[in-house]
DNA sequence: AATACGTGGTG
DNA sequence: TCACCAAGTAT
């Protein structure tokens, strides 16, 4: 690192044009800073905030949060995504309640080995509520000084790792990593953004070696592409009788991991409606209504087909059906406090309000 | 080391 | 329409 150092340029700035309001800057608490971290995980602030306030509301300390049903937890994080994040901070609420006295540990190697806690986001709490000197390194960090050091490897290589690591160590200044740190981010999330960065505001146009050299379009260097698998996944609505629909529980890990969803099979197990379903249908004298057939995107389930079964439960002989632990027959209109994958929810929603599911 | 994990917004 | 992006961690 030969540029001059950016942090105090950034935290002149940041006394002027950061963003100062955002509610986790309005407190020290580092259980609320935990929280805020823990949903910001490749989320943006603005999706964050009204869960942020709720979840707050609802859980204010780490005990309300240790004794609290992973069912409520997860309802309130209903949309958010990356469910993980959710059971780890409940399990962590109860690692620290149990075996911390119920305070964040300030030590960060043993708040790294808490659940969902990686060194970033401890490094970030650790400097926020205890006013600790450490670095991070998120999405915004690595941008600002890939572009500043005009750093063009591969920033998910280890090397590219260990690399900006080191830069990020060497900006953060002594006694000031809390402001820093806010103001990097901020900058990475407003001028230095990933398209059409606003060079001409930015605080350290003057030393970036990317802007200078014309390589801000270039830095930094994107992972290559993957590409994208299509899943199809087959969703039924199974009624039973009382305009109550049938959930099931996902297993612990993998998509949508401990939330409730319609009954689904992905589609390289069933092709088109289950035997089950289209006997009972015929049993029962009903049409099976394939409702809609459409692709979806990466693991993102944007389309579904859709076995419209109106029929009468009991007759359901599935394994999983039986395994009553794991189901549960709900109203579209008040499926309860419970996790529920948001196509799901969106499903419920249309019923509740047509009846009929609407295609999309 | 590479991959899985969500969703809403954007150009 | 659709690829890509946004405050990473766990395995």
């Amino acid at each position: 690192m030969s540029a001059e150092p950016i942090a105090p340029a950034l935290l002149a700035w940041y006394r002027e044009n950061g963003r100062l309001d955002l509610p986790w800057r309005q407190t020290r608490d580092p259980y609320a800073l935990w929280l805020a971290e823990i949903m910001l995980q490749q989320t943006q602030v603005k999706t964050v905030l009204p869960y942020y306030q709720r979840f707050l509301q609802r859980f204010p300390d780490f005990e309300r949060l240790a004794a609290a049903d992973i069912d409520e937890v997860l309802h309130l994080w209903t949309g958010l995504g990356y469910y993980a994040r959710a059971r780890n901070l409940h399990a962590c609420a109860k690692v620290i309640v149990t075996e911390h006295g119920g305070r964040f540990p300030a030590d960060p190697a043993v708040a790294m080995s808490l659940p969902g806690i990686g060194r970033s986001t401890a490094h970030a709490i650790l400097a926020s509520a205890y006013d600790q000197d450490w670095a991070i390194l998120d999405g915004n960090v690595k941008r600002v000084l890939s572009r500043y050091h005009a750093f063009a490897g591969d920033p998910a290589s280890s090397e590219g790792q260990r690399l900006l690591w080191s830069l990020a160590e060497a900006e953060t200044p002594v006694n000031a990593a809390h402001d820093y740190n806010q103001a990097i981010q901020d900058l990475g999330a407003t001028l230095c953004s990933r398209s059409k960065p606003s060079c001409a505001l930015c605080p350290l146009q003057p030393g970036c070696q990317a802007y200078l050299q014309g390589l801000t379009a270039q830095l930094p260097r994107r992972p290559e592409r993957r590409q994208m698998p299509v899943r199809l996944a087959w969703l039924s609505i199974i009624e039973d009788g009382q305009h109550r629909v049938l959930l099931q529980r996902q297993g612990p890990a993998g998509l949508w991991g401990g939330l409730w969803t319609l009954p689904q099979r992905a589609r390289d197990e069933l092709e088109g409606p289950s035997e089950a379903a289209q006997g009972f249908a015929a049993d029962l004298g009903l049409h099976l209504q394939v409702a809609g057939a459409l692709p979806a995107a990466r693991h993102t389930f944007t389309h579904f087909h859709l076995d419209y079964i109106p029929l009468l439960m009991r007759s359901m002989g599935t394994k999983g059906i039986r395994d009553a632990k794991d189901l549960a027959w709900v109203s579209p209109a008040d499926p309860g406090r419970r996790g529920l994958a948001r196509p799901t929810e969106r499903i419920l929603h249309q019923l509740a309000g047509t009846g009929q599911p609407k295609l999309w």
